[in-house]
Parts: structure tokens; C-alpha cells; sequence
DNA sequence: ATATTGAATATTGTATACAATGTGCAGTAT
DNA sequence: ATACTGCACATTGTATACAATATTCAATAT
């Protein structure tokens, strides 16, 4: 008899569940930038050692989300202009890439979520679940591209800019107009036209990075 | 009087100090890929205990270098050809990108180190260096483009590749053709040509893709 | 000969304990 | 009032210890 084991070795382990909460609170805005994260603290909070929140904070390190300062704690990176300058350029780079090669082999299921996620971004009032409904959207449309890394490297890009944006709830001015820039990708997909997919997602990146210009020099006068 | 606390609380704790060395050891092949690295072991090599070793291998594993197998270790990740098709796709956007930017900021000094590399990379004899010398040669070129995250990015996917292509001394075949290709960069670089620089840079990277794959359908047959 | 079982072993994941050292505040001097 | 000094405290980094469980290999059954 033969054994599957698809998902050996695969038991989330607390230090997985740790991390997957502390990027959560830190994506979301709960935790906002600049603040420091105590080991001791998370640790009694998920009634742990600090091993496991040790390991969590290393792999968050390591993906930029926070800084270790030694005596100091862990801090949520800031986010200076020229980085996020960089992130932006980047993504306008790799995302249409993927939904070009995505919209090659997109599923009816796919489309109809994204469909979904879609309406909810349009649909709802409350502000903080504005950015969760919009990540979705764009990542259920790269879901079928079959490319792994550049998955990783772009959820990795949005996360660094979600925390920054969520917390300042940017989102607020755009919103018609991004949900506008989503209904014209997802028509292009079901056209199955990966070319038009990909500019549509290109503008709407490098758009949605002109507001949050406009925006931040809007708040130094 | 003022403190100048630089680089305040960035002592190397010997968690870094085994993630540098295990790096070091995947990306120049030493460690092949599939091999799986036991935490008492390396802990044993540095007189360390498990808990530092755990940090680098859990930082190596966000970066995609290993994998955490429970009860089985930390494997040294395998790369399949639809992920080095990846990589090498990201590279050849995300380098041009970064060497245009670093030409228009590049100083004397950089330009004097690059050429260094490029011979060193021509004259060595020693075919397990030729891929730290191209290694070191690029990435002094993007130095001066000021784009960390860029850089940091490029930085990851090359050590992804790098695991594999030195454990396979590819290089072997196009020494000569990568020789002239980085002479032509150079020269560029000295026009102060940032277009330029970007298209030879594009080039070398796609045509190093060739190289790979043709010789991978080689040891087909 | 091959398949199956079970106990010893190996290996990881985490808790606890301790060492090192920066931080913050009270007390003191100017 | 302000600047300095020293000590208690807070916080991190790492060693040791223990628990859980997969792996391995010898013994046994088919």
C-alpha cells in the first residue's frame, strides 16, 4: 500500500501562527511603523515561550517588515519616499507580467472571485477593509499565472506598502476611481486579452502611486 | 557632546554570523541542493547551540535558500526549471533598471573596482571562483543606484541561482562570450550611456538564460 | 525473499534559565 | 533649573533541558 504524504511535515508549527498574526497586525495598520514590538509581550499574548516569536520576528526581518534593535525591541519599519518610489516601480514591472501570463490560463472560478472580491471593494463601508477586499482582488486575478516567485516577490512588495497605506487609510479619495480601474481589468480578462490586461494593471499601479503622491504633499502644506 | 551611535546595536550576534556562513556555503555550492543540513551539526561547527542556528536557517528559508522539512531538517531547495525561467525573467527587468539608475550616479571608484573584477573574472584559473568574480563585478556596478530595494531583491534571485549554476560550473562553456558581454557594459558605464548599459545588461542575462537551458537539454542526452 | 512490526534512535520544536548589556530614573552636583 | 552619575530594571541573545514524533533497523511473520 502506498503512503501519500502530500502534506508531510506541513503541521503548522506556533511560530508559523505567530507570524502569520504579527504580519497581519502590521499589513493591517494595527500595529502602525516606528512602534516596537516586545518579544515577552506577544509571547504571553499567545501563551508561548519567546523562541517562537523569536523565529517569527527573524523571517519578518528578513522580508523587511521590521528591524531588530538590539536592548530595543523589534520595530515596524518605516517607509521612506525613495523606497516606496522603488516598491511602486517594481510592481509596476512583475504584476503585469503576471496577470498577462494569468489571464493565459484563467478559470471561470477565478474570474467569478475576483468578480466578488471585486463588488465587496465597491460595496463596502467600513474604510479599514477597503485595502483586505482590493489585495484580494488583485491576487486572486494573479492566481493562475503558475509563477511562484514572482508571486512571493509582489505579495512581498504589497505588504511592505500595505502597512504604510492601510494606516493612514489613503485608499479614502480613490476609491471610485480604482474600483473603475478594476472593473476595465476584469474585462480584459474575460476577453482573454493579456496585453490589455497587463497595461490596465500597469496604469493602475503607477496611478494609485501618483495619488498617494498627490496625497503626501498634500499633508506637508 | 553628541554620541554618533551609527551603527548602534548592530553587533553581529552569531545568528548572523552562521546565516553569512551557510549563505555562503549554499550560494557557492558547497552545499548542493537536496542536501539536507542538520541544526546539532552546524551548531557543533560554530560551538554554538541549536537557537542561533535555527535563526539563520529560518532566515535562509524566507529568502527560499532551504526548506524546513519536521523531522527531517532544513533541505537545501532544488530549483526546477520553471523557477529558474522565473528568476531569470525578473533579473533580466529588474538589473537594466538598476544599472541605468547607477550609471547617471556612478563614481570613478566603482568604475575602477568593476574593471577589476571583470579581469579577475578573465584571468582566473580557478573555475569555482569564476562565478564570485561575476558575481562581485555586477553588483558593483549597481552600487551607486541608490535603490536598496532593488537591490535586494536582485541580490536574492541571484543567490537562488547561483546554488545551482556553481554546483554545475556552467559558466565553463560562454567564459569568453560573458567576457566581451561585460566589456561592453563597461564601456557603457564609461560613455555615461544608461540606456545602453540597460540593453547590454538585458542582454547578458537572457543570454546567459540560453546558455543555461541549452546546456541543460545537453545533459538530456 | 519479502513484508510487517516494534522498540531504540534521531531530530525537531519549545519551555525554562541565565548572561550580557543597554535604558531609564532617582539622586546629586553645579 | 540643568547636567551628570550610578544603580535597579528591562530586554534581548543564547544555552540547556525536555517533549513530541518521525525514522531506522533488527526481529519476526508470511
Amino acid at each position: 500500500m502506498k503512503i501519500f504524504a502530500t502534506d508531510l511535515g506541513k503541521t503548522a508549527s506556533s511560530s508559523d501562527v505567530i507570524f502569520d498574526a504579527l504580519r497581519g497586525s502590521i499589513i493591517s495598520g494595527q500595529v502602525q511603523a516606528g512602534e516596537s514590538i516586545r518579544q515577552e509581550y506577544i509571547a504571553n499574548l499567545f501563551n508561548v515561550s519567546r523562541i517562537p516569536v523569536r523565529e517569527a520576528l527573524k523571517r519578518l526581518e528578513a522580508q523587511g517588515l521590521v528591524q531588530s534593535l538590539r536592548y530595543k525591541g523589534y520595530v515596524v519599519s518605516l517607509l521612506s519616499h525613495a523606497e516606496t518610489e522603488e516598491i511602486y516601480e517594481i510592481r509596476a514591472h512583475l504584476e503585469p507580467i503576471v496577470i498577462e501570463r494569468s489571464v493565459a490560463s484563467m478559470s471561470e472560478e477565478t474570474l467569478e472571485e475576483a468578480r466578488e472580491y471585486c463588488d465587496l471593494f465597491n460595496t463596502e463601508t467600513d474604510a479599514t477593509k477597503w485595502g483586505e477586499w482590493n489585495r484580494r482582488f488583485h491576487e486572486t486575478l494573479y492566481r493562475d499565472a503558475q509563477r511562484p516567485y514572482h508571486l512571493k516577490l509582489v505579495g512581498e512588495a504589497i505588504d511592505r506598502v500595505d502597512s504604510y497605506l492601510r494606516a493612514q487609510l489613503i485608499l479614502t479619495n480613490g476609491m471610485e476611481k480604482a474600483h473603475q480601474e478594476h472593473l476595465g481589468i476584469i474585462d480584459a480578462c474575460i476577453k482573454g486579452d493579456g496585453d490589455l490586461a497587463a497595461s490596465r494593471t500597469r496604469d493602475h499601479i503607477l496611478g494609485s502611486y501618483k495619488m498617494l503622491i498627490e496625497y503626501l504633499n498634500n499633508q506637508k502644506k
